[in-house]
DNA sequence: ATCAGTGCAAAACATTTGCAGCATG
DNA sequence: CATGCTGCAAATGTTTTGCACTGAT
């Protein structure tokens, strides 16, 4: 099975990713759940920077430093993940808790789009390759490079 | 069929490099036929900073606009492959004509060690995704997080 | 001689850190 | 009312660009 489309029941998320901070003792600053509130409405992942400015223009400002420091926060407690797909700057998306909302992702080299895809039989690879090393794998991230329908050259 | 080891034949990889340029008509300038020669040397990548270090104590100095420049044409003509592990920092390092020569990489988060690694099942079951997929798919780069042997945590 | 190739210094970005003030618990 | 949270500005680190000069053809 291959799922293009991820569609995040995004309401959920920032309910867990809330109760996930409060439990780890974070305080409930108005910085911080602006963001996740923010996180949890996107389709993508995205950059610090969109976020910022994302943010400015609406519900709260909120100051770059506090982005890339809530962002830091997250990825430490497994709520968002980091993912970086060539043009040096990183971008973060909402992570599950629930294993099998995991994805890949397509860049279009073309247009630099960045497409969630998932792919049960690949991630079963993946399972009997981690098995197989003499390494403990956790995460893996994975970006397949290429041309969408609207970029073939 | 998993593979932990991957030796180069550097010296092929090189002459390829170099007929290549030929080819597309770039001059036989120094610096890069220094840069050549060391990327053909590593048995890992290395980042742009890494390979000024290297050829400023090395065979030749190079600057370090002129590494940079150097790899992006060296990545354009296919020669070389980016790959970014999560420490804001691009490595590259010699791409075969040769498919079977593809690996992918380790990244032990304890130590940030970079570890390549090949696995036959796991490139089928990515050729049989992307022929799935309605986008055309090129190269793809993955990446495993883990621990290594000497950094379980 | 011409123009690609190169080095240096400065610019442009992305990200991090220091510190002073605000606000939550 | 203590301390975590935040914003601002400055520091850091990587990559890019401008420009003058060198060297291959």
């Amino acid at each position: 099975m291959t799922t293009m489309s991820h569609q995040a029941t995004s309401h959920d998320w920032a309910a867990h990713a809330t109760a996930t901070l409060a439990e780890a003792g974070y305080r409930r600053g108005g910085a911080r759940s602006a963001i996740v509130e923010l996180l949890a409405k996107q389709s993508c992942a995205r950059s610090a920077l969109e976020i910022e400015d994302a943010l400015r223009t609406g519900s709260r400002r909120v100051g770059r430093a506090t982005v890339y420091r809530v962002l830091e926060e997250l990825e430490r407690l497994e709520l968002v993940s980091r993912i970086e797909v060539g043009q040096q700057t990183a971008r973060y998306e909402p992570l599950h808790p629930d294993r099998t909302r995991h994805h890949d992702h397509l860049v279009c080299d073309g247009c630099g789009d960045l497409i969630p895809f998932r792919d049960d039989d690949l991630e079963r690879a993946l399972q009997r390759v981690s098995a197989r090393l003499p390494f403990m794998v956790g995460e893996h991230e994975l970006v397949l490079h290429g041309h969408c329908a609207g970029c073939r050259p």
